[in-house]
DNA sequence: ACAACCATGTAAGTAGTTACATGATTTA
DNA sequence: TAAATCATGTAACTACTTACATGGTTGT
């Protein structure tokens, strides 16, 4: 189970908002791990009850925002979770299966779903690319610097390799039957 | 949600029985959709209550598995939903995550499971080829074969993509910090 | 002051997980 | 005939999704 860990890992760069967090997991922390503001407002609750987070006394006034910070407890929890053996998730691609029904019921018109979504995936490498260009331009010098780039490559050859994939499935879905 | 759709393409392509889908979902198409007994015998029953698969009279006396087969309207079905359109489900990488923790509470010995993982895709690899020799050796002549090969390359795909990854990652994560 | 939006939250529903239960069949 | 295993199933729980609600803030 990762969104706490995750939410630790987003508080430790950077204190936020359940609001700020929310729009850090539509872009760089949600390129590999989606949480909806729901899911946020409810486990950051959990995690100051647990002990692990605080809420920072509401600044200047404007009771509006309430900024979390992470607290030692929290740490140490998120570098034991880090060094704790996972398995690897079960799959569970949805794509593979029509693939797969397209292969018994066919012939379908999957191939128009495919043809828009994979100009969505080139969309999304053209971003991951400006992203590297901006953020690693220069050769990664520290050790955390290596790191975050390597997780945007991962997002990067996973880009690349739907775009093949998408690319050689039009190849034999748009081939008229002999 | 693809369970049952999964479960309708397993079906057409051979009447089964919910403990001959359990071993199904764990070697062939649980390579790209898992499911437990339990999920299984559940949809199997809703699919049943809906019209779209019936159970065939229990054979030759042996009152134990059950076996359902397809009717027409399940094809139906399982037609129109290859033909959906769906937009890309969002990611949830835990290992990300975990990179990215190990990037501000770090070092710690990520590298170790990252080890034992890149074993398991090794191996995983290894069977996926071995598959592909064994049944796609010769040149994929139907398009129900193309198809069925395609699904089997991304898997192949995947499991070189991951090993990369896995493999980078242990030159950042082992290297002395300067 | 009124509308639009922002930040936080509640409620209800679905998919998937984990633990346990039951009867039927095979094996020692 | 007792033990082990197989096939089917129930129950309780957790994570995630979707739809809606409330009150505070900003802009006109």
């Amino acid at each position: 189970m990762s969104l706490p860990h995750a939410l630790l890992t987003a508080l430790v760069e950077q204190p936020s908002s359940g609001s700020d967090l929310a729009g850090r997991f539509d872009r760089s922390i949600g390129y590999f791990w989606h949480a909806t503001h729901q899911q946020i407002y409810r486990e950051l609750g959990r995690l100051e009850e647990a002990g692990w987070l605080e809420a920072l006394p509401p600044e200047s006034g404007r009771g509006r925002k309430k900024v979390y910070r992470v607290l030692p407890a929290g740490r140490d929890e998120l570098r034991r979770w880090v060094a704790e053996s996972q398995d690897p998730k079960p799959l569970r691609d949805e794509l593979m299966v029509r693939m797969r029904a397209e292969s018994v019921v066919g012939p379908t018109v999957l191939g128009d779903d495919i043809q828009r979504r994979l100009a969505l995936h080139q969309q999304k490498l053209a971003l991951y690319r400006e992203i590297e260009a901006r953020d690693f331009a220069n050769g990664s010098a520290s050790r955390k610097a290596q790191l975050q780039h390597l997780v945007l490559s991962a997002g990067i050859m996973q880009e690349t390799m739907w775009i093949e994939f998408a690319e050689k499935a039009l190849a034999i879905l748009e081939t008229p039957e002999q």
